[in-house]
DNA sequence: ACCCCGGAGTGATTGCGGTCACAGGTGTAG
DNA sequence: CTACACCTGTGACCGCAATCACTCCGGGGT
């Protein structure tokens, strides 16, 4: 495909990033979206893509927009956000790679309700709408599956709804969500009590963080502290070791 | 159960509903999710269908039930409420007639995320999940239907996020919610200023006010009496008046 | 008629966490 | 190496709203 010399051509070492050639080696393709289509679909569907490559901070879209199309992560990291018009910001989520971006604006053809910024150079596929509708029409596994994925997009945004709304205090909800930090990363079984301590990394700020769980940034340092002197976890650079998930868990009770 | 027996003894009358007969000439097919099928897919819907009634505080389902299908409201109004353990619940929406219930969790095969408990009697028809499965794996157009329908619900859930975790205090909140209730009712231009005062009606206590934006049923209580003081609006019996929508805008703000 | 119960209004008290204000710390670009 | 920008940690303060504890009201049921 021509477009892919092209991106071969000038971007040779684009940000640093190792560029996936094609959608049928990805590693991705399995766990996402479109595994299991027809090949006919498969071929249609990477015809109608485009593969591009963004810098760190690049905007894909901004709320209120109209969708243009949808976005899928090939390999980077992207902060979901919404902003109210005073200046406050809450991160609906951080996207994955193989994450796709954009669809539930594009399905319903209502304006992008987040903002996405990439933290992390980022290959990215974009399939404008018209095309992506058409494609949805003529195969309807397809469309069972971006029914799928809406109802996960659903799923966490509810779940952000009972932290946000049912928990207590500033402490439950950071609990929380290091919780799933850890849940997500060694997914592996009891780590992180006593002497099975589970180290992760999380590149975000405090900032960030507070914007995560709906409190101020002084709150989540304070917070930070407070579980260190109470040995629930340790925090060197930009590596939080768990010691202590059990009490964890009892912070977010009852 | 003996509640199921009261129900099947009793439905001649049932609850004093007037039964819908047929979808085919229900007044909300139009507006709603599977309008614009081919007929034979109609034909096969009403196939898998079964409509019953229901009593006042019926439950459909319960959250973390593992999905049996959807249903859709032939007429009255439902409350979707989730809650922690400790007692405390939100509601995430009242559903009215014409909603499909349990959707995400239906297709996607997680446990259903709310509770939806009806507020009045309640004519609703009910597709198992199986059935509803294969209906959209055969029919393209009703699987993309269901993923605006999805689309939808994302977005009212987004809507909810953005009130929980971006207004700074409960009046504003809760001056959010009137908004939305005078929007859904007198559409029509602007009503609610000065001599053009919107009415609607609120079958809600204040104690489910309180749980829908996130507050207690003391600080809804206080917050009438203020609005009320500042002439915003006026309560009479479940009939609340809009006098100054202005202001309440204003309150929203920035 | 009565009671009774669920809803509505209101005061007093208290504490969580937001905000302001600074003081270190860390990284990186010049 | 220095400088500047951006993080992080903490103290002081103070306001909103949760909670507790009542009273009052109205509509059913018996």
């Amino acid at each position: 495909m021509a477009k892919t010399d092209l991106v071969e051509k000038t971007m040779n070492v684009p940000y640093g990033l190792n560029i996936i050639e094609s959608c049928l080696t990805c590693k991705f393709r399995e766990d996402r979206l479109f595994c299991q289509l027809s090949p006919a679909a498969l071929k249609k569907l990477s015809s109608i893509k485009s593969t591009a490559m963004y810098p760190k901070g690049a905007l894909l879209f901004i709320e209120g927009q109209l969708p243009r199309g949808v976005f899928i992560l090939c390999q980077g990291k992207a902060k979901l956000s919404t902003s109210s018009k005073d200046g406050k910001t809450i991160i609906l989520k951080i996207a994955e790679p193989g994450e796709v971006l954009g669809l539930s604006a594009t399905v319903s053809g209502r304006p992008y309700e987040v903002s996405v910024e990439l933290m992390e150079p980022t290959q990215a596929n974009f399939i404008a709408r018209d095309h992506f509708l058409t494609f949805l029409r003529e195969n309807g596994d397809a469309a069972l599956r971006v029914a799928e994925q809406l109802s996960e997009n659903y799923h966490s945004a509810y779940e952000e709804i009972r932290t946000l709304g049912l928990s207590a205090s500033a402490s439950e909800k950071l609990a929380k969500l290091i919780l799933e930090w850890s849940a997500d990363a060694g997914s592996s079984k009891g780590l992180g009590n006593g002497k099975n301590p589970l180290k992760l990394k999380v590149g975000l700020t405090h900032e960030e963080i507070a914007e995560m769980i709906g409190t101020s940034r002084e709150t989540v340092s304070r917070l930070f502290s407070d579980f260190k002197k109470k040995q629930l976890l340790e925090v060197k650079g930009s590596t939080l070791t768990i010691r202590n998930r059990a009490a964890l868990e009892r912070i977010i009770q009852s």
